[in-house]
DNA sequence: TAATCTACCAAGCAAGCGCTTGGTTTGAAA
DNA sequence: TTTCAAACCAAGCGCTTGCTTGGTAGATTA
């Protein structure tokens, strides 16, 4: 039913539940956040009303204020739990990965899979919807994101002086980010490349 | 006071405005379209009010209905014009780029051109604010795109048979959509890297 | 000189927006 | 069996939105 990767991301899943930084997305808020961040997606923050999203759980649009503080409060956490479990999914792909080449690859790998997999929509969301937050939930964000981006220059640094790519790490993963972000855009699983294809595509971009 | 690449720019932009195909820049609702592009850019095209747009040009909300039937209507015409614009500088570009290294080069250069320079707000706008367009203008924008693709599907195969590039010329293309566009989010033309810097790096994500 | 046209203003309408309020249901604890 | 908090509903308030309307000043044409 479910291949390593699946396991994998459901195990720092329900670590991350248990620790009280994720919403259990079984809950009413985290079904609030799912159809919010599908909405988002799609509509964009601002052309999604609460009363879309309130109807796509089937309650009412005030109710919602029992859940969340403001629809922006909504946008924040979207963003919040989707950098933190990628941030954790990273962390524990690392974990199983040895040698430059194979911990950037898996790096790559992370990123399309929270692309294209489950937490597709929410990260689609924290690349698009940037402008849409407010400037207090803008810093927040800003500082989760500096910790995930450390990663990623972490071991390009260290791929580089391995002498496995030319150019600055800098500029290369923000050429990274940029390409792998915009594969939301036009790569279909089910065309004739699969991910893991899409992944050694996107390594070759930066490793000769 | 210009450089060759802004007589150029200029250039083209004054034949297609004489062939009509371009709004005048000067005239009220080439300032209009260009106040729209601005705001549209750094507000999103919800977020941005007639009234906005209308305080930026210095009129009442109203008087924009004279210039265009509805708000769809201006965000349509920003994405036309600008790819019709980009589409005729590529073009002037490859007519003075000769072998497949310099030719793939050259639209490198000029895609960011679009995206650093006059023409960078509405770029932003064309590749952001894509979910805010109609449906009718959603189509003819695509078309127009089309021909904009091709060429450089056209450019990208060529290197491929010169043996310059290694996998297949739509995958790259399209991670070098995503990179070259992301730029827009951290590159700052007065850093210590120039654009044509920029540029040469970018040619090194696909050419070997 | 009269007629026409372009570009605009001043005022406001109908609809939709985020959010609030006061009250009701529900399920588990005491 | 009572208590109580969490989850939700029904109604609607105040405001903003895109857009319409009827009219006017000034340039252009006949």
């Amino acid at each position: 039913m479910w291949n390593l990767d699946e396991q994998q991301a459901q195990r720092v899943m329900l670590s991350l539940v248990e620790r009280g930084e994720l919403t259990d997305p079984q809950s009413a808020r985290g079904k609030l956040l799912q159809c919010a961040a599908h909405l988002f997606r799609h509509k964009g923050y601002e052309r999604t009303t609460v009363r879309d999203l309130a109807g796509a759980v089937g309650i009412q649009s005030g109710s919602i204020f029992h859940h969340f503080k403001s629809k922006d409060e909504i946008l924040r956490a979207v963003m919040e739990e989707t950098i933190l479990y990628n941030t954790a999914l990273m962390r524990d792909a690392l974990n199983h990965a040895q040698g430059a080449r194979e911990r950037v690859l898996a790096l790559i790998r992370c990123e399309l899979q929270s692309i294209m997999g489950g937490t597709g929509e929410a990260m689609g969301v924290l690349v698009y919807e940037w402008r849409s937050l407010s400037d207090e939930g803008r810093g927040y964000i800003l500082k989760l994101r500096d910790v995930y981006e450390q990663m990623w220059l972490t071991e390009l640094a260290a791929a580089k002086t391995e002498g496995l790519l030319q150019g600055d790490p800098f500029v290369l993963r923000r050429f990274l980010t940029g390409a792998l972000s915009w594969t939301t855009t036009w790569f279909k699983q089910e065309g004739s490349m699969s991910l893991d294809e899409l992944a050694q595509s996107a390594l070759l971009l930066v490793i000769k």
